[in-house]
Parts: C-alpha cells; sequence; structure tokens
DNA sequence: CTCTATGCAAAAACTTTGCAGGGAT
DNA sequence: ATCCCTGCAAAGTTTTTGCATAGAG
C-alpha cells in the first residue's frame, strides 16, 4: 500500500507527520491508541490528534472507543469487528466476518464486549 | 422490579444514593451518561461514579463507552445491543436480537456503529 | 506566496481519589 | 459499634484549543 498515495489522493499536504502516523497503523495488526503508538512518533500529541482527526474525516482510518477511556485507531480497509474484553480491556481483531444489516442505517463497524479466552479460564 | 431487592440481594447498603439511580435507570428507555442524570439526582458525582462501579461489579447494570467520550450505562436486564452513529453520537437500543457466537468468548454485549436513519438523510 | 500544519502550553471534559464525617445494619 | 457510604475538593487521564512559527504546494 502506497502511504503517501493514501495522504494526496485525499488532497492533504504530505507531512512528516502524517506519513509516521499512517506507516504505523498500518504495519500494526491490531488498533492503537495515542498511548500506544506515543514513543514511536517524534510529533507533540496535538499534531498527533489533529491529524487523526482528519484521517477519520477522509475515511484513512477508522476508531472506537474501549473500556478503557482510550480511543483507538485503524486503517480503514480490513473492516473488521473487535471483540472488547471487559475484564482485562485486551482487544482482539475478528476475521471471520460478522454481518449485521440494520434497516435504513450504514453499519461501519461491530464492536462484540465480553470475556475472552484468557480471562475464562482465570488469566 | 423491585429496587430494594435488587440492591440488598447484593448485600450492598441500601442507600437513597443508591436507589436513586438504580430509578433513574429502570425507568429509562435508553442508556444514560452522568450528563443525562446529573441534574435529576441529589447526590455527589463522585457518589454516582462510586456506586456506579459497585453496580457493574454486582452485574446490576452494563456499560459501554460512546463517540462522545462519555460512559452510557443501563440495567443489565434486556440485554440489547446499541446502534451508535458516528456522525450525531445518537444511540439507539436495538430490540430484534443480534446473535453473535465467537468460540471460547463470553459475548455480553453487541455494538454497532454507522450512520444512522437521520443522518443518511441529511438531518 | 499562501494556506495549512506544527509545537508548546494551557484548558477542557469526564472520571477517580483522599479524607473526614455520617449512616445503614 | 462497626464498616461502608457520602460530600467536598483536589487530582488524574485523555483529548482539544489558541497562538505564533514553520513548511508544503
Amino acid at each position: 500500500m502506497d502511504l503517501e498515495k493514501l495522504i494526496s489522493d485525499k488532497n492533504l499536504k504530505l507531512t512528516n507527520a502524517r506519513k509516521e502516523i499512517l506507516k504505523i497503523l498500518i504495519e500494526s495488526t491490531k488498533p492503537l491508541s495515542y498511548e500506544d503508538v506515543k514513543d514511536d512518533i517524534s510529533m507533540d500529541k496535538a499534531t498527533f490528534y489533529r491529524n487523526i482527526i482528519k484521517f477519520e474525516e477522509n475515511g484513512l482510518i477508522s476508531t472506537f472507543e474501549s473500556n478503557d477511556k482510550k480511543r483507538y485507531y485503524e486503517i480503514q480497509e480490513s473492516n473488521h469487528s473487535h471483540f472488547i474484553c471487559t475484564k482485562c480491556s485486551n482487544i482482539e481483531c475478528l476475521h471471520e466476518d460478522i454481518k449485521v444489516k440494520i434497516k435504513n442505517h450504514k453499519v461501519e463497524t461491530i464492536i462484540i464486549k465480553g470475556i475472552c479466552s484468557n480471562c475464562i479460564n482465570g488469566n
């Protein structure tokens, strides 16, 4: 996937900050929060969050909120569902596809909450 | 539903704060945030949040996080799913039941995010 | 050259904690 | 009488904003 093309196709200016953020999200196998990436990026947090908003507006990433008060970000592409454990707050990507239709609504993301197998087996 | 029994069955002390919170949640047709209830309750916010945590621990309520940075609370009972609009942040309860099974996981809640019919039709 | 992006610091929004006094059982 | 609950104020966490400067096209 061409990082720079992704950005410029949306008529966004091609900056280092944007390339850094997208690169990390593209290379990650799971959704990431600001906290997850803060040591790996060189920009200020204000820049990070402002760019996240731009990416969202342009459909480059998708986001969701977890148990732990944090927002998580991932590349909009692999439009899979997520499982959030209400005990340990771990997030799993569900690659089996789960389809839900709701009349007159556009479904974007499905988040399933519950207890993960680790926690079921007493951590 | 017997408010007082719900509380004392969990060996929680029967206080006014607890009765107030549960009563509002029981009577509501939709999940509520602290902001939604703050004008209708007489306790301090610290008490509200501490009791919410107790109720969660005891399985009296279920909670989820929405787009708007707020946590929403509802009586654990009508274990239905929710639709959160990513544009207007409105929350709808989905009463049609949506069943999802995931191996080795205990599914508790399903949250579907997308665009609601209002927003599809240009607000 | 122009307009958008960035860094820094300060603020905002929501939730949690410490502590001393009050209340349920 | 004992412990748990409460209010108040202060602090914590995550995200947002204002403003002056830097940088992309």
